[in-house]
DNA sequence: ACTTGAATTTTTTTT
DNA sequence: AAATTCAAGT
């Protein structure tokens, strides 16, 4: 029982606690993984068999790690183990059993750019004006009701639904959603919420299946439960009916998935389903200083739905919470890379000990760009996934080809590239007979003959030709060497290696990447089937991180607030804290939206163990425009006294954040209403800084910073924004000389030379 | 069929 | 600013 010495009592008792529904709010810090972690190895310690556990995380990458902490405590039994994300998971049973509801077992998986491309055809046959249907909505739409298990029968019967849709003038999305799923199914493909949605069409219709998992899965466990949605909710109470040994573990403080369907009300109300539910609450923060777990409390206060807790932390005070303003999305970028440098040099840190975390991927250009100068090493998470790189994806369209020639998307994406004079021309005819005769793409391009004229025929037979080459020739050959094979006859390989400009030397090295991903791939020995198909499966659900090849390198992170969930650094650097930025605009419409953003800092926050830095930017570039920044709300929430502000606050408004420009800006309870007609124009609203407000500066053309280095007393400058001034004072030394200077338009500023851009006018 | 340059759009967050 | 789509020319 040793390794259950090293818990708390509230973490020891939920690790005990192995029979019968538990609940396990655990608030951020306090040591969740760890118990996850024991409660698992004393379930097997206790004598529970490892193929009777499964355990269900947000990220593969949670999934790993904790499959490696369980087998330090229980050895290799550890791999018996059912443990993954909901997708990966259930894929899995869905390629052994999906032939039930009518799926081939090598069904492909799309992702968001083929479901997409789907919804893109599929808008254009039925020509319907793709601004009103744009394939961002109506993705969006469908998928919400698959995570809510309305099928697109149910979708067009259901009368709410039907007259949202109508008041909407989008009244044909059910009939969108009916040929978008028969499409989908036509290609013998599932999208990420077919994955669940299937999944509970199976356990449903099939209770010889779904008998026999519950009696797999005798005890199950759901990290981060706070983030799943309807039907992931479903399919757990499903599995656990029989033995309700369900065990959850979330924080509702930490939900910021409602985006794609999680429902906070799943852990509220998680007592309802299970009454004699045993709760336990981790308080215990033992991450994060008392200032930042104070700043986290005292953000979080503003929410009103929240379950009870009262998360605290026995560490030190530690030092208060640096709030940085910058005058530019670039200015805010130099300042958290040189406050990086300082630290580490004073403080002896490791660059790993830093976090950058921002609102948008966008964001990451800025930092990156500071960090670059000071030749700081730098890693971006998340992003564009190596997956998602054109030109992996067409390599792996060949393979998806290969094994399931019905993949339509696959089919359209490769079947002109490389250049094989197959045009779009051909493509809708291939389309068009497809439909008449009411059979596949594929159908139609193995007897191009048959249903093709002449010059295309050939050219769609030789295409035809090589994939069904591909199909016989990948049965005998190792997952490697078919890979390679089909990169090459395909003039894939060549094409790219034919390309000499940076980038195309770039693919070519990507390529290569992914073949040596394959190579080792078919050289693993701790499982059995190593062939190319095997490897395609779960190639669509895997992420940036499950690529990472040095994971353990010295390295400054940068990464979305939401892809850090879960980690924790010694300095975090929380950046673009601006109204409309953070929270984003698109949640300022409802409180339930603008709450999640609320949550979403309190995750921001509490990743930082002993320090944390916030920055906003006065203005920032926004689709190549600049546009004025007003800082962020939920900066008014903190309670002051744990603030350390490099600039000065306004002493009449006792608010730091309300100062001249603020007021200009006027932001208040009328958010939530409508838009004001404003003097100004709103914040956030892309507009031209020449059209900005009547006081606004133009700056000359040509406008260039001089080197203000022998800048004097009495020198006539122009500021980008502020217009034609005069310096009237200079104080501080070298590098941070301040400069007092009288503006025409606004009056007296003071500005840092190191980070004014100015120009001497004499 | 394909190339080129212009016009238009895009930004929330992710399995 | 960058990426994607569109339209005219070859």
């Amino acid at each position: 029982m040793d390794y259950l010495e090293g818990l708390n009592p509230q973490q020891r008792g939920a690790a005990e606690q192995i029979n019968g529904p538990v609940m396990i709010i655990a608030g951020a810090g306090s040591g969740k993984t760890r118990v996850i972690t024991y409660r698992v190895a004393h379930l097997i310690h206790t004598g529970v068999d490892a193929f009777n556990i499964l355990v269900l995380t947000f990220t593969n990458k949670a999934a790993k790690e904790m499959r490696e902490r369980i087998t330090k405590v229980v050895g290799p039994e550890a791999k018996n183990i059912w443990m993954g994300t909901f997708h990966s998971v259930f894929a899995k049973i869905l390629r052994v059993e999906g032939t039930k509801i009518g799926y081939p077992s090598n069904f492909t998986i799309y992702d968001t750019d083929d479901s997409k491309s789907v919804l893109r055809a599929v808008l254009k046959e039925m020509n319907l004006d793709d601004k009103l249907y744009s394939p961002n909505y109506v993705y969006n739409r469908i998928s919400a009701a698959k995570n809510n298990l309305v099928s697109w029968a149910e979708y067009q019967q259901n009368e709410q639904i039907q007259s949202d849709d109508h008041a909407n003038g989008r009244g044909h999305l059910g009939k969108v959603y009916e040929m978008y799923a028969t499409r989908c199914f036509r290609s013998g493909a599932m999208d990420f919420d077919d994955l669940l949605f299937q999944t509970n069409r199976l356990l449903k219709e099939h209770t010889d299946v779904l008998y026999k998992y519950q009696n797999k899965f005798k005890y199950l466990m759901v990290d981060e439960y706070q983030d799943t949605n309807f039907s992931q909710y479903l399919i757990v109470k499903k599995l656990a009916a029989i033995n309700e040994n369900i065990c959850v573990v979330g924080d509702d403080a930490q939900s910021i998935y409602a985006f794609r369907g999680a429902n906070i009300q799943n852990i509220l109300n998680f007592e309802k389903d299970y009454p004699d539910l045993k709760v336990f609450k981790l308080e215990q923060n033992y991450r994060s200083t008392q200032n930042i777990v104070n700043v986290a409390n005292s953000i979080i206060s503003n929410n009103k739905e929240q379950l009870k807790k009262n998360v605290f932390s026995e560490k030190d005070h530690g030092d208060k919470i640096k709030v940085n303003r910058a005058f530019s999305d670039n200015e805010e970028g130099k300042t958290v890379a040189e406050a990086i440098m300082q630290e580490r040099s004073t403080n002896g840190q490791k660059w790993n000990d830093f976090a950058i975390l921002y609102r948008t991927n966008a964001q990451s250009r800025s930092m990156e760009e500071a960090l670059r100068k000071l030749n700081i090493p730098y890693k971006i998470y998340g992003g564009l996934s190596f997956y998602q790189r054109k030109e992996i994806k067409d390599l792996i369209a060949y393979f998806r080809l290969t094994f399931n020639p019905n993949d339509e998307e696959a089919l359209k994406r490769v079947i002109n590239y490389p250049r094989r004079g197959i045009g779009d021309t051909t493509v809708d005819r291939i389309i068009l007979s497809a439909g008449q005769n009411n059979i596949t793409l594929w159908e139609v391009i193995v007897e191009p003959g048959k249903y093709l004229d002449g010059r295309s025929a050939s050219s769609v037979g030789v295409f035809s030709t090589m994939i069904q080459s591909f199909m016989v020739v990948t049965k005998t050959l190792s997952a490697y060497d078919a890979a390679l094979h089909i990169a090459q006859h395909s003039g894939l390989l060549k094409d790219l290696y034919e390309d000499k400009s940076v980038e195309g030397l770039n693919r070519y090295e990507n390529i290569q990447e992914l073949l040596n991903g394959i190579k080792e791939f078919s050289e693993r020995e701790d499982i059995e089937e190593r062939s190319l198909d095997v490897f395609m499966q779960d190639v669509a659900l895997l992420t940036n991180d499950d690529n990472d090849k040095n994971p353990n390198a010295d390295t400054v992170s940068l990464m979305t607030i939401h892809s850090s969930k879960g980690l924790e650094f010694p300095h975090v650097f929380v950046v673009g804290l601006e109204e409309n930025l953070f929270p984003s605009q698109m949640s300022l419409n409802s409180r339930t939206d603008l709450e999640e953003e609320r949550r979403l800092f309190y995750v921001a926050v509490t990743r930082a163990e002993n320090k944390l830095t916030i920055s906003y930017a006065t203005s920032r570039f926004k689709f190549g425009t600049l546009i004025n920044c007003e800082p962020s709300r939920f900066l008014d929430e903190i309670d002051a006294q744990y603030l350390e502000l490099d600039f000065k606050a306004k002493p009449q408004t006792g608010n730091p954040f309300f100062d001249d420009e603020r007021k200009a800006w006027s932001r208040n309870a009328d958010t939530f209403s409508k838009p004001k007609a404003a003097t100004a124009p709103p914040a956030g609203k892309p507009v031209k800084t020449t059209s900005l407000l009547a006081k606004a500066h133009v700056p000359s053309p040509g406008f260039a910073p001089s080197d203000t280095s022998g800048l004097q007393v009495g020198m006539e400058v122009e500021h980008e924004r502020f217009g034609f001034g005069k310096v009237i004072n200079l104080e501080g030394n070298k590098p941070d000389i301040k400069a007092t200077i009288f503006f025409k338009e606004i009056g007296q500023k003071q500005l840092l030379l190191k980070f004014a851009k100015l120009r001497i006018v004499s």
